[in-house]
RNA sequence: GGUCCCAUCGUCUAACGGUUAGGACACCGGGUUUUCAUCCCGGCAAUAGGAGUUCGAUUCUCCUUGGGAUCACCA
C-alpha cells in the first residue's frame, strides 16, 4: 500500500517569485496533481529579520495566477492547518522536548562570537568547521535563550533522490546543527521536517542548495524515529549569461511581471517545465493536460539549465497564434490602446484576427495595433528611410498615391475588391509591389510595420483611407 | 580547502552499447506576388580531455579539467 501523494510549495515569505524559485513548484503541483493527490502551500516564515511584508499574499497571488492551485495552505486551512510555521512554534517545543528527554538535543552555551571564532580556526587551518568538535561535556539546562542543538551521530549515508538517483555521503559531513534558535523560532533543518512529517507529505522536492543538509535531515528523521519522505532534488535554474543560479539580484523578473507583459500562464509553465524535462519525443509544446499526463521526476535533467528568454517568447508566441479568436479577445481585454474604447467588439476582434500571428505578448498589442484606432500624424521619415521609396522623387510618389487613390474611391473596400484593384494598381503604374503597396501602406497606416495592406485597409475603412491618403498627400 | 552534484550544437534537449549524433530556440539564406510577422524549405552548429572495458563507446569504469552547491542562530 502506497501512501497517498501529498507534496508541498515551502517558500519564506522574503519576496517575489522567479522562474527558477517556481519550478519546484510546477513539479511538486503536477506530481500531485497527476497522482489525483493533494498540493500544499507552508509558508516558512520562521526569519523574522528576512521576512518581507506583504510577500506572503504575494506569492498566492502568483501560485494561483499561474494556475498552480493548492488544496491546504495559510488562507484557505486544512486538515493538519496551521500552514504557517510561525503558528507551529508550541509543536515544534514539544518534538524539540522529546529531543532533550532523549538525549539528542542540548542547549549551545557559546556565545555567537565564541562560535565564529571556532569556525575562522578551522578555516584557518583549512579544514570545514564541525560544531561537534566542540560539543560541550556538560551543557547547561535549556532554558529557551540559548540555541538548542541536535545531537547528531555521525554515520555515512545512502539514499535514493527521485532525479539525482543514488547519492551517498561519509559521516564528516553530519554535525550538531541548530534545532531552535535563540530567538524562539526553529530553523529550516529542523521545522521542515517536523512538518512534513505532521503534514503527511509524500515527496520533498526542492533545488539543489538544500542537497548538502539531506544527510543531516536523515540522521535527525532518525533521531526522531520518522520514515523520510521521497526526496527529489532539482537542479538550478541559470542565468542567461553566467553560470550562477538565476536570481533576484541579476534581474530575474517576477513571474507576476510576466503574466502582466501578457505572458500567457499556460505557456510560462510549458517553459519552466521543459527547462531540463522532456518525454523523450521531439513534441516541444504540452498543453497542461498533457504534461499531466507525461511528467515524471525520472526524466528530469540533472544539469542546471539556462533561462533564455528568447525561448520563452518563441513559446508564448506560439500559444497566442493556437488561441481561438473569442479566447484570445477576453484575454486582451486589459492590453488594448487607449483609444480602443471607443470601438465595439466586432471592430476590435477584426483587428485582433490580423494582429494575432505577430503578437508575442499581449503588452505588444498598442504597438502593433494602434493605427487601426487611432490617425498618426504623418511621418516623413517612413517615406524618406525607406530603400526604395527614397529613391522617388516627390512628383513621382503624388503621382503614384493619387492614382492609388483614385482606385479606392471606386472600391467598396472589401478584402477581394482590395486585392483586385491594388494588382490592378501595380500594372497601371508599372511599379513593382515593394514600392507602389509600401506606399499605400505607409500613407494609410504610418507604421513602419503593418498586417498585409489589403487586410489592414478593409478594417481601416474606407472614408478613413481615403483621409489618410489626402493627408499623406498634403504632407509630400 | 573538505564534502557532494553536474558535463551533447551559443541556448533547451533526444539518442536498449551499434544513428550520416536527431529535434527546438536563436542566427543566416531562399520561398509564400509590399513591410513586419506567420508558414514552408535549406544552412550553420555539439558528445570537455585522457586512459580502460568491449568487436564496437555520447552511453559503462577510472583519472584530469571545467562548472555548480554547501560548510549560517537563511531558507
Amino acid at each position: 500500500m502506497t501512501k497517498p501523494v501529498r507534496t508541498r510549495f515551502a517558500p519564506s515569505p522574503t519576496g517575489y517569485l522567479h522562474v527558477g524559485g517556481i519550478r519546484t513548484a510546477v513539479f511538486a503541483w503536477l506530481v500531485a496533481r497527476q497522482a489525483g493527490g493533494k498540493f500544499i502551500l507552508r509558508l516558512e516564515d520562521t526569519d523574522k529579520k528576512r521576512e518581507v511584508t506583504g510577500s506572503d499574499e504575494h506569492l498566492m497571488k502568483s501560485l494561483r495566477a499561474l494556475g498552480l492551485d493548492y488544496d491546504e495552505g495559510p488562507d484557505i486551512g486544512g486538515p493538519y492547518e496551521p500552514y504557517r510555521q510561525s503558528d507551529r512554534l508550541s509543536g515544534y517545543r514539544l518534538c524539540a522536548q522529546e529531543l532533550i528527554d532523549a538525549g539528542r538535543a542540548y542547549a549551545d552555551p557559546y556565545s555567537a562570537a565564541e562560535v565564529q571564532a571556532f569556525r575562522e580556526q578551522a578555516q584557518a587551518e583549512k579544514r570545514p568547521f564541525l560544531y561537534r568538535n566542540h560539543r560541550p561535556e556538560n551543557p547547561p539546562t535549556w532554558d529557551g535563550t540559548q540555541p538548542l542543538r541536535f545531537k547528531s551521530d555521525p554515520k555515512p549515508y545512502k539514499w535514493h533522490d527521485a532525479i539525482l538517483g543514488d547519492l551517498s555521503t561519509g559521516p564528516e559531513v553530519i554535525d550538531d546543527f541548530i534545532l531552535i534558535k535563540s530567538d524562539g523560532y526553529p530553523t529550516y533543518n529542523f521545522a521542515h521536517i517536523i512538518d512534513d512529517s505532521e503534514m503527511y507529505i509524500s515527496h520533498i522536492i526542492r533545488g539543489q542548495e538544500f542537497i548538502a543538509s539531506v544527510p543531516n535531515y536523515l540522521n535527525l528523521y532518525e533521531a526522531l524515529h520518522i520514515e523520510p519522505p521521497i526526496m527529489a532534488t532539482a537542479p538550478h535554474v541559470l542565468g542567461p549569461d553566467g553560470k550562477k543560479k538565476l536570481s533576484k539580484r541579476d534581474g530575474a523578473k517576477d513571474v507576476l511581471d510576466y503574466l502582466r507583459d501578457g505572458y500567457l500562464p499556460e505557456a510560462l509553465l510549458n517553459f519552466i517545465v521543459s527547462l531540463g524535462w522532456n518525454d523523450g519525443t521531439e513534441q516541444e509544446i504540452f498543453t497542461i493536460d498533457e504534461l499531466l499526463e507525461k511528467f515524471s521526476l525520472d526524466r528530469v535533467g540533472r544539469s542546471g539549465a539556462h533561462f533564455d528568454e528568447r525561448r520563452l517568447l518563441w513559446m508564448n508566441g506560439s500559444y497566442i497564434r493556437e488561441l481561438d479568436l473569442d479566447d484570445l479577445y477576453s484575454r486582451v481585454t486589459d492590453y488594448w490602446p487607449a483609444e480602443a474604447a471607443d470601438y465595439d467588439e466586432a471592430y476590435k476582434k477584426q483587428v485582433l484576427v490580423l494582429v494575432q500571428e505577430r503578437l508575442k505578448y499581449f503588452a505588444e498589442l498598442p504597438e502593433l495595433s494602434i493605427f487601426f484606432f487611432k490617425d498618426l500624424p504623418v511621418n516623413p521619415e517612413l517615406i524618406s528611410g525607406h530603400k526604395q521609396l527614397k529613391k522617388l522623387s516627390t512628383d513621382e510618389l503624388h503621382n503614384l498615391l493619387e492614382q492609388a487613390k483614385a482606385s479606392l474611391e471606386a472600391s467598396n473596400f472589401s478584402v477581394p475588391d482590395l486585392t483586385e484593384r491594388l494588382n490592378a494598381l501595380l500594372e497601371q503604374t508599372g511599379q513593382k509591389p515593394a514600392v507602389l503597396f509600401s506606399l499605400i501602406r505607409i500613407a494609410t497606416t504610418q507604421a513602419a510595420a503593418s498586417p498585409s495592406l489589403a487586410d489592414s485597409l478593409a478594417v481601416i475603412g474606407k472614408d478613413r483611407s481615403l483621409e489618410r491618403i489626402n493627408t499623406q498627400l498634403a504632407a509630400l
